[in-house]
RNA sequence: GGCCCGUUGGUCAAGUGGUUAAGACAUCGGCCUUUCACGCCGGAAACACGGGUUCGAGUCCCGUACGGGUCACCA
């Protein structure tokens, strides 16, 4: 069995699909107080709808949490003391339970048609037929083989409170709960009879459930008093909405887990978000991590009222994780995104990398911002206008020519080419003079710098002047991702004097065109 | 409709009877600068409403409004 006073929770999905953000919530929540109190966090499957069931969707729910981090104690594929963690595989137990239950007169047999009960529960007030039945004849039926359901006997009278953590507690008239299901025709049991057996049976100390279940609590309540069980903590967390008025919902395309993550979301940004919906530690930090959650979790911290799901934040906390990250593993994460976009095998996936680090909110914007590395494409010239930078199209052209005069000149004097990946290769054809010349310079972030700043004041113009024509004629385009000087150290030398040689000949085309 | 719950800026939120009502995102302005971003500085922006209780109420009580949940042999 289990410690006695072992802090123990559950995160009971059913399995119909991917992660929404809300389940993602409860199990964090559910494994921070487990971990926080040194106790067990147990992994159950709800499958008791066959109906709903959705193939390989336990898989998922275990991967999902093996990458959030969350790590079980107990579960399907872990095993513990307290099995089987599956409930399709514990229908004998929730039937013997229900039966238990009928010979106290908790609870009694119905053998209506399911649909005749439904209305039967839609008209208030009206009992359901079965519920006069005495106990030895409709046990005897139920032996003999005629198919029933068991529902619960609810009492007319009287009020039931429920105490909760978060809600505090929560008075109900007894009169207006009804005779909920216990035991479907088909001998599986209900989420609500189940989740009660399994919830007691396995020792869960800390119920959590989100805030559509508060209204079925007290049925709960009954349910454990019939049983003559201790009735465990409850723990309900509100919603998560999508905007004011809608709750989160694949059905409206809202995105679970999975979703995020392909979108270039981290998991440990979604986690450390999802946590601060409907929670707050108090203080004015925000960014944590797991570790640092379960350290400073505490159930007070939890609000009543529903959250928004606001994707504007979570962007920023994705920004935040991808800026404080190693810029190796930065490099590795992003890595397959660059070389999609960037086929180029000359070209430095990890240049890009640190270009990209500092001004990315999530992985997928990658493509969009660094294609023009792969391709030049053909741009208007109109981008070469830049007023704050005190650029023309005729600036332009004179400081295109100036710069590629530059380049050239240093080539011909034998420049070594430093790589963007740090290998260096000969330029030039290996025409490199022994002993060097004062000209011979590598190709780096440092000596571009240099070459232009200098060539700028040379030219008696202010930087931008210079570098806003040639980081345009380099990459084509009005915003990249870095500046001038890494745009031409990253594509190397020859391309970049390519790309000058293209714009050069774009202004003068206009030049001309204009004359005409 | 019955029952239950909620309501601090656009959003997340701190606040547990006395505060100039924090902080963050978004937004706006500025600085930095080689475009963008990062970073830094600053602005605008909130206690749903009405009654109580109290010397004093965002905080406690009642009501109203609005929003949500639930009322399945779904979970």
């Amino acid at each position: 069995m289990f410690e006695k006073n072992d802090v123990r929770t559950r995160f009971a999905p059913s399995p119909t699909g991917y992660m929404h953000i809300g389940n993602l919530r409860t199990a964090l929540y559910a494994y921070l107080i487990a971990k926080k109190n040194k106790g067990t966090f147990i992994l159950r499957i709800e499958d008791t709808d066959r109906a709903r069931l959705v193939e390989g969707a336990t898989e998922i729910i275990i991967k999902t949490l093996k990458n959030a981090g969350l790590v079980y104690d107990e579960g399907p594929d872990v095993g513990g003391p307290v099995g089987p963690y599956v409930q399709s595989e514990r229908k004998e137990i929730y039937g013997r339970h229900a039966k238990e239950l009928c010979a106290s007169g908790a609870a009694y047999y119905c053998f209506c048609a399911s649909d005749e009960a439904g209305l039967e529960t839609n008209s208030q007030n009206t009992d359901d037929p079965c519920r006069g039945l005495p106990y030895e004849e409709s046990k005897r039926r139920a032996d003999a083989g005629e198919p029933f359901a068991v529902r619960m006997k609810a009492p007319k009278e009287g009020e039931t409170t429920v105490v909760d953590m978060v809600f505090g507690e929560v008075t109900t008239p007894n009169k207006i709960l009804d005779d909920m299901v216990l035991l479907k025709r088909d001998g599986m049991p209900t989420y609500n009879f189940a989740n009660v057996i399994d919830d007691h049976l396995m020792g869960i100390t800390h119920v959590l459930r989100g805030s559509e279940y508060i209204s079925s609590a007290p049925k709960y309540n009954l349910l454990y008093e019939a049983f003559g069980w201790e009735i465990p903590e409850y723990i309900t967390v509100s919603m998560i909405n999508r905007d004011a008025h809608n709750k989160l919902s694949k059905r409206h395309g809202d995105p679970t887990y999975n979703d995020l993550l392909e979108q270039g979301y981290l998991p440990e940004a979604v986690l450390n978000f999802v946590a601060l919906l409907g929670w707050s530690p108090g203080g004015e930090r925000e960014i944590f991590t797991l570790d640092e959650l379960v350290q400073i979790f505490d159930v007070s911290g939890i609000s009543k009222s529903p959250a928004v799901f606001d994707i504007e934040k979570l962007k920023h906390f994705n920004g935040e994780y991808i800026r404080k990250m190693p810029p190796e593993e930065f490099a590795k994460l992003a890595g397959p995104y660059i070389r999609k976009a960037v086929k180029n095998e000359h070209i430095s996936v990890g240049a890009i990398a640190a270009l990209l680090q500092p001004r990315l909110e999530k992985l997928s914007d990658i493509p969009g911002k660094i294609g023009f590395f792969d391709t030049l494409r053909e741009y208007d010239t109109a981008l070469f206008e830049h007023q704050k930078s005190k650029v023309d199209k005729t600036i332009a052209l004179e400081m295109l020519k100036a710069a590629k005069n530059e380049f050239e000149t240093l080539t011909a004097s034998g420049l070594r080419e430093a790589r963007a990946d740090g290998l260096q290769v000969e330029a030039g054809g290996g025409q490199t003079r022994a002993g060097g010349s004062q000209r011979e310079i590598l190709w780096t972030n440092e000596a571009i710098y240099g070459i232009l700043t200098s060539l700028a004041e040379k030219l008696g113009v202010k930087n931008a002047a210079l570098m806003w024509p040639v980081r345009i004629a380099v990459s084509g385009v009005a915003v990249t991702p870095g500046g001038a000087v890494e745009i031409c150290h990253i594509l190397g030398r020859e391309e970049t004097l390519r790309r000058i040689e293209i714009g050069i000949k774009a202004l003068q085309a206009d030049q001309k065109a204009q004359e005409t």
